[in-house]
This record gives structure tokens, sequence and C-alpha cells, in this order.
DNA sequence: ATGAAAGCGCTAACAG
DNA sequence: CTGTTAGCGCTTTCAT
């Protein structure tokens, strides 16, 4: 009695064997059906899907050098706002028929040059969202492969990045219209990109409104980072902070409820992201909505792009952000008494 | 003059002819180098160094048959709680030395079969996160690679699943402490096994305490299913709700604060998971914690387990719950008038 | 301790 | 249109 299932996976060998022809025309059959016998085809295809064969990808990687498979690095998978940014890579690679490896660097550069390194050889290319590797850095991985780059701007590579100065303008806007002289910007990592193209847009369109900005931090850019941030604005009495982003924001407006500061009467708050949960958190967080899914997606179609040839003379490609107007900003408040 | 840098990255074979010595040497340098005299091996090492040397991850898979990659399948990668799921996995995954690869099924069986056909020669295994696949559809796959369940348990396969039953004893608990005489269980996907769980949970931990318990849905277990059910409770007059999970419970509040139901005064409000937004949703929710991050870890220990040889005799991993208590729920309602 | 040689599964010339 | 042949880069007997 022959064994009930074969416990090796049929190979190309194997179909060609069993359809009484070469494994190239298996080979053809599968990858170049127009150059192969249509009753060849059929009879190899039919013979295919009864031994339940399915090409083995290593061998196609090792025979072609390419993996089909892209390298996703974020800085933190449980930050709502790159959950977006994966979710829109992964739909785009799925369309492009590749396959995702995700990796989380832990915000830390150490760490993502060390993944960048592991994965070099198992992947196609890389997206690297809001990467924290210095420009030279990333200039030197995108030598020895194709890289996309999320909300990060480098001469030369391929980026996605969203509408900063349009952005910050419209956060600056909103609060000057309320009255609003001032406002504290509270920092992210020194070495985020966006973290300096933020402050940068603030600045300058306070600059241009006549507005005082300053700039606190660094701070974490996530929940924990909201106490120590907090504290520091209520010694400084500002009226109004801008948060380097929501899960900062979020961090912060906790700690100021306890402190016995109300959002928005006391102290308005404007994040940057527009997490999931931007919009119910206590009060709900007026903040500059990016759009994720489409970042990590045109990333990843960009990276696409530059699979075959090498070349990554494309333009930066920027996406418009809106500011979400919430119940976390108003009016300046009265402190006549 | 010599061309500057190698575009090809270096082989085994480079590195064998620079040194002098056979490729089975190089390799045995790498991978066993106890079995080459300490002179050559450090040799051939300085010389892989200064060639920027690599093993080619394809070529080993199609040699060893083995890729080092093992696939997660989440079905929405948007749901924080999956983010913890996927952290605690790529931790884990990290420490034995295997990447990540990473699918979102959305929620839909039909992708999460093709997903796992797609990946299946591509990866050593798979953890499947509460799967939405029938446990024959799950044998079925666990028969053709090694497979590790998160919340779902199917005999004979490799499972970790938060312990259900104390935690919905404790919500149920806790709500009859509260004076409820009867709670409404606000139900997600019919596919969802821990829904079914918890449901089973509930209804017997409700049973023992002479409360009444109901259950409404299915529902989409997303902030997008909450007016429905919301809908759906304001009707049955209910004074508590347990939630599929926080998603929906904190789309369910949001939906019956437009109607002017306060919670807890007028109805409480019970999740499960205990995602990131529970703790600072208006009002932030009371919520069975389960440890996501553990749970993912523990999968991918289970699959690393069962990697070489096929067995899978391993007892459900089972993960303490605990709920956390927060301001969504209070006292049933005086409903004198 | 090291080398020679075969082969993993597949594709790509090159013949025919 | 199809078969033959020769590798892709690496590991692994089997000799030496």
């Amino acid at each position: 009695m022959p064994s009930a299932r074969p416990p090796r996976p049929a190979t190309l060998t194997d179909v060609a064997a069993e359809a009484g022809v070469a494994p190239s025309t298996v080979s053809r059959a599968f990858s170049r059906p127009q150059r192969v016998n249509r009753h060849t085809r059929e009879h190899v295809l039919a013979i295919a899907a009864r031994l339940g064969y399915e090409p083995n990808p290593a061998a196609q990687a090792l025979e072609s050098g390419r993996t089909r498979t892209i390298g996703l690095l974020v800085p933190d998978i449980t930050n709502p706002y790159f959950a977006g940014v994966i979710k829109g890579a992964e739909r785009a690679a799925a369309a492009a028929g590749l396959t995702l490896m995700l990796g989380d660097t832990q915000e830390n550069p150490t760490q993502e040059e060390a993944m960048v390194q592991r994965l070099r050889r198992a992947v196609d290319g890389f997206v690297l969202s809001a990467p924290r590797l210095s420009d030279d850095e990333l200039l030197a991985a995108a030598d020895k492969g194709p890289v996309a780059l999320v909300n990060r701007a480098v001469p030369g590579l391929a980026c996605v990045v969203a509408d900063f100065d349009s952005g910050t303008r419209q956060i600056v806007d909103h609060l000057a219209s309320y009255g609003h002289p001032s406002f504290v910007f509270v920092g992210g990592p020194a070495e985020s990109w966006s973290g300096r193209r933020r402050w940068r847009g603030l600045r300058t369109a306070a600059r241009r409104l006549g507005l005082e900005a300053t700039r606190f931090g660094p701070f974490q850019p996530k929940l924990a980072g909201g106490p120590a941030a907090a504290d520091a604005v209520v010694a400084s009495g500002a009226t109004a902070v801008v948060c380097h982003n929501d899960m900062l924001a979020i961090g912060l407006m906790r700690r100021l409820a306890q402190r016995g500061l109300r959002v928005p009467d006391d102290v308005s708050v404007v994040g940057f992201d527009d997490i999931f949960g931007a919009d119910f958190c206590n009060p709900p967080l007026t903040t500059l909505a990016e759009r994720t899914e489409d970042a990590g997606a045109r990333a990843v179609e960009a990276l696409v792009r530059q699979l075959p040839r090498r070349t990554t003379d494309q333009p930066a490609r920027v996406l418009p952000t809106e500011l979400v107007i919430r119940a976390s900003t108003g009016p300046v408040p009265d402190r006549a008494g």
C-alpha cells in the first residue's frame, strides 16, 4: 500500500515527469503560457493541479535574484499612525503581487540599520517609514538596493511626504483665529525629520502672523512622553500647545486633566496624525490629518517603479494634509483675574 | 583600472576564490566554525568581511527547505488589539532569529485561505491570529506545515488563548455587584471563535448568578459596528451591555452619546481587549484586558518549537485575563420614574 | 582539515 | 513548439 500523501511537496520536475514533458515546458506553461502548445499547456496545468504543485519561491528567487518581497520598517508598530501606513503598504504590495516583510525598529537607529542589513538579501527593496537613520546612512542603504521613504525627504531618493508647510499654516491660522498670541511646540525625537519639518513650518507660519512660538522637548512620541511635556507646559503658562504627534498630545491632555487644567478652556491642544483615538479621546483632539494609508501605498508604488531599473529620479510625492478641528482647541483664556 | 565597486554582491564562491580555498571551506567557516582550522577560518572571515559577503537566504532556503521566516496573519492590522499581537510576535521572532511576514486578511476567510496558500512555500510556518477559517480548514493547513493559533483552540493544534472563562466571570460579577439584573451581549462576527467563547462564558456566568443575558448581533467588530449596535441596545432598554470588543464598545458609546444616553448613568458598557484608546475614550472603558503581546510571543514560541519536528501535542496555553474597571460601568439606573 | 562534486527547484539560453 | 543543458549560491556527502 502506497503512502497516503507524499510528505514532500511536488516539484516542477515531478510535474514534468508525470506529464511526460521536459521541465522547461512546465516552467513555460506557467510563466509564458503563450509559448507553449495550448494542448500541452492544459495537460501540464492539469497534472500540476492534481499534484498540488506550487513553485518554490526560494528557487525562483535564487534564479532571478528577485524575491518578490519588500521590507517595511516602521519605528513603532503599536502607534496607530503606522498601522495606517502598514495597511496601505500591504494593499499596494498585494496589488503588485508582492509580499510584505514587516519590521519594528523601536524608534532606534541602530536597530533600524541592523534590520536593513539582516533583511537586505531577503527583499527586493525597502519602504522606510519615518526612518531614524541619517541622510548619509539612507543614501548608503539606497546604494545597495531600492528604497522608498515615507515622511522623510532625502535628495535623490524616492519619497512620499505629507504637506507640512500647508499643514502647519493651517494649525497656526487656527490658533491665531482663536486669539492665541503664542504657542508652544512640544517636540518629539531629535532625529525625527518630520518633527523638524513640523517645527520649521510652525515657526515660519507663526512669524508671518506675528505669533510667538517656543519649542520644548525632545519628548518621547508616545503616551508616556505626555506627563513630562504637560508639566513643562503648565510651568510655562502657555495658552496653546502643538504636539509632535497625537500620542504625545493625548498623553499630555491626560496629565493636564490630572493637574486640574481644562482643555480647551485653560489650554488648547493640537496634535499631528489624526490617529485612531484622536476623535474619541477626551476632549476630541484637533489634529492635522495625514493620509497614512495613501502614504504607505504610494511608497510601495514608488518602490515598485524602481524595482527593475535602479533610477530614482522621482520627485518627492507630497500628500495633502487637513486640519481636523475638534474640541481640544478654543479661544485664548481670559486671564484678567 | 578596476571598477570601483562590484555591482553584484559578493558570493560565497567569490570569497573562496579570493581566500584561495574551496567553497565548502567558506561555508563551513560560517556554519561549523569548529570544523575548520582556526587560522583558515580567520582568514576566510576576514576576506568575507572585506568583500562585504552576506549569505544569500534564497540559496540557503533552496538547499535546506527552511526560509527562517514565519507568516503572521491577522484579521485587521489597524485594530490596536492586533498591534499588540504583532509586536509580541515580532519580538519573539527576532529573538529566534526569524523574520516575520505580515498579512492582513481583512476579516475575510477567503482572503485568509488565499494568503496561506500564497505564503506557504515562502515561510516555515504560520501564526494565525483569530483565524476566520473553520476547524477543518485550519487542520488542513496544519497538515501542510507548522501552525500556531492565537485566540482559537482547535484540538491537535498549538494554540494560545486568553482565559475567557475567568474573564467573563469577572465581567458578570462586576455587573452583578452593581445590581444589574440583566445585560445584553453585543456580538461580533459569527465566525469568531473568541466571540462564541465570550458569549458562552457570559451566559454560563449569568446563569450562575441569576442574571438574564441576551445576545444581539452579529455586528462588525469595529467602530463602524457601533451605531447599529447602539440603536438595538437603546430599543431594548438594557441597563448594561457587554461588547464583543473595545472597538465596537467605543463605537457604541459614541452613538449612545449622540442619542442622549449617558454612560454609565443610563447604561453600563463593558468591552473586551483593553486596546490602546480604551483608557482615554469618554468615558474610559471598563474592559477585559488580555495580554496581547504575550499572546503573540507565545504563539511564535509554540511555532518555533514545532519547526524541526512536526509534533503538535502541545496543550493550549491559556493566558490570564483581568477586568479593568474604569468609568463606563456603574450602578443600575433607578428607573422608578 | 580541506577539496571535489553533486544537487536543492527553477529558469534561460540554445538547439532542434 | 519543445527538449537539452547549464547554472543561480549554497550545503553536504564523500574522498583525500
